[in-house]
DNA sequence: GTGACTTTGTGCATCGGTTCACAAAAGGAT
DNA sequence: ATCCTTTTGTGAACCGATGCACAAAGTCAC
């Protein structure tokens, strides 16, 4: 809405776009304050403002990938991350032969370098996209570095103390939603979730 | 459990492995039947079969991957959806460039091919990994070949009929997650969500 | 300025999911 | 065979989130 320009929005209409009841919406926003005006509605750039805000959208967060593998790449490439803030900051892989390549405009730096570029460069997120026999070893160590947050996409439970925040993504996980609902279409009605 | 040999597990491990409460464990797999046994537990082996058969993961599932961008060769050379049961069937590029390649041992094929492949090779489940721009047109189109399940990579809100399931992978959302409780830890307990 | 209309913010009822707590069931010991 | 221990399966209480409904607050037309 704030791209199409326009300027106020109702909270019935931001409701049905989300496919939420209105008063849940009313009542979430009122969360994060009186934004709203009777008779009127909320003004769709100081709401976009004040949720970004609150949502820790407004800072600038300096992120590492750690794996220049196919997954690596593709999110050292995503553009949706530098447009919410999140700007890459280093990139690591171990194998020589991808060190001092130039990934989105930054150059590779080897696996050794990790303690010291997070810390030289005040990383605060770290992306792990290492193969899963590496994702471990990884994560002590920029556990050790004092990075509190990170996202996996190896597929391994990691252990970290309770202080580290750890957000695993395991994109086969969407499939299988995908297919349990495909299951259910397909078998029809008789195929209830109490059936044999 | 099952990989390190154990035999049989109570709710109450399996709860607290899980991180929830085991009464709640209790009453979820009541839902798919009576496979405890009173005073010993559930047999692991044979739990996670009957998981693995109420979520759909027992049969075998076509999937079609379209879009041969970094992203989308990380998610055809992905090991965790072989191991689910699903079949990457087909791959799918617009680019006459690489049209022809090997991508994790299959012909990325053309995309005016979508339509006939599809319907020839029994896939029920896409994969858009394609620009944003691209991503309603080749929606469109796998909808118009009778496909029912979409997950979608490209960043754009996707419109489709009632009867298509569509997920959407949005890979920024989990930094921002992580984000969001980091500029929590820093601000300390005063930044409550009420504040200013 | 007044009145009609719109829409927010929120008290209160409702509802669904979570947890407690215990009877029933299974196994092992004697 | 009986008792004791363990653990499931589930009725019932509880609790937080959701939705209803309306007073309060603002806009707009005249």
């Amino acid at each position: 809405m704030a791209e199409r320009g326009t300027a106020t929005v109702s909270s019935e209409d931001l409701a049905a776009a989300a496919g939420v009841n209105s008063a849940k919406l009313r009542k979430d926003l009122s969360h994060l304050g009186s934004y709203g005006t009777r008779g009127v509605g909320y003004e769709v750039e100081y709401l976009v403002y004040q949720i970004s805000r609150e949502l820790g959208l407004t800072q600038d967060w300096a992120v590492a990938i750690v794996g220049v593998g196919n997954l690596g790449r593709a999110l050292a490439n995503y553009g949706g991350f530098v447009s919410r803030g999140f700007r890459i900051a280093a990139v690591f892989d171990a194998d020589p032969e991808v060190v001092g390549d130039d990934i989105a405009g930054l150059n590779v730096e080897h696996i050794d370098e990790l303690e010291a570029v997070i810390k030289r460069r005040g990383v605060s997120i770290v992306v792990l996209a290492t193969p899963a026999v590496a994702a471990q070893e990884v994560c002590d160590r920029v556990v050790s570095a004092g990075v509190t947050s990170i996202l996996n996409f190896a597929p391994v439970v990691l252990t970290v103390p309770d202080s580290v925040d750890v957000r695993k993504v395991d994109l086969s996980i969407e499939l299988q939603i995908l297919a349990f609902h495909e299951q259910r279409k397909a078998g029809g009605p008789l195929m209830a979730v109490d059936s044999q």
